[in-house]
DNA sequence: ATTGACTTTTACGTAAACGTAAAGTATAGT
DNA sequence: ACTATACTTTACGTTTACGTAAAAGTCAAT
């Protein structure tokens, strides 16, 4: 039943191209709390905290501060026992939604000016030929 | 014919709610050149150098580094008579593509994951009435 | 048993992106 | 003429997010 998947520093490292420093200063600020093995102190990450990591460097990858990463995956880890929690969660989720829109619609404005610019390139090698 | 809009470095930072420090900075390292005004030596921005600021903070907003945004400014400033240029600009912009489809497809995933947990919070708080 | 490849902690270093303070200049209003 | 406000340059300070090096421990393999 505990099927007991655990990774090292460096695997997580390795699978998601990042410094094993990065990941020690993941922890030093908080947003890990991975194992330890007994005699060697050796950090063992299972998949939740796994999952965790990839939240914060997807998070990351679109800017968010860390505090808003922390917020997002706060709402990851609602307790479903606390009806407020519940509400304010869900609050939250709602406007960061709303921006989640905003955004895509964005980078779709800025891939359309990028085509657009491309066309009009193609256009001028071809008529230069 | 020459409509001549400008604004101060202060009307600039105003309307996109940044420092006059982070405008002088972006002239530091070679993002914007205004011109100056004679006597007074102050900075003036033309509607180009204000599109120009747009573009940097749209693309800081995305959490691109300020490199990759010149490297963004720049596509939109080939000029049109050298051949190996457009046709570098036509690489670069497909890379950009690709990229940014990448994001918005994360990005609804994103939204998805969020809009899912809503719907089990909202069934939980249902549950409990 | 020693080499190599991992890991640990401690700690100083650094680049990016500004913040902030000092000291001076220009201009408009009273 | 004085004051307020907005601008200028110079330059040191600060935060974030790690990089990097040193010294030591663990573990498997040769």
């Amino acid at each position: 039943m505990n099927e007991q998947v655990t990774y090292t520093i460096s695997e997580l490292a390795n699978e998601f191209d990042v410094s094993t420093r990065t990941i020690r200063y993941y922890e030093e600020v908080g947003f890990l709390h991975p194992g330890r093995k007994g005699d060697s102190n050796q950090r063992i990450y299972t998949r939740k905290d796994r999952g965790r990591l990839k939240l914060i460097l997807r998070g990351k990858r679109f800017g968010f501060s860390l505090k808003e990463i922390n917020e997002m995956i706060n709402l990851y880890e609602v307790d479903p026992d606390q009806k407020e929690q519940l509400k304010k969660a869900i609050e939250y989720g709602d406007k960061r939604v709303a921006e989640l829109d905003e955004m895509i619609e964005e980078l779709k404005l800025i891939k359309k000016e990028i085509l657009d610019f491309r066309e009009k390139f193609m256009l001028i090698l071809e008529d230069t030929q």
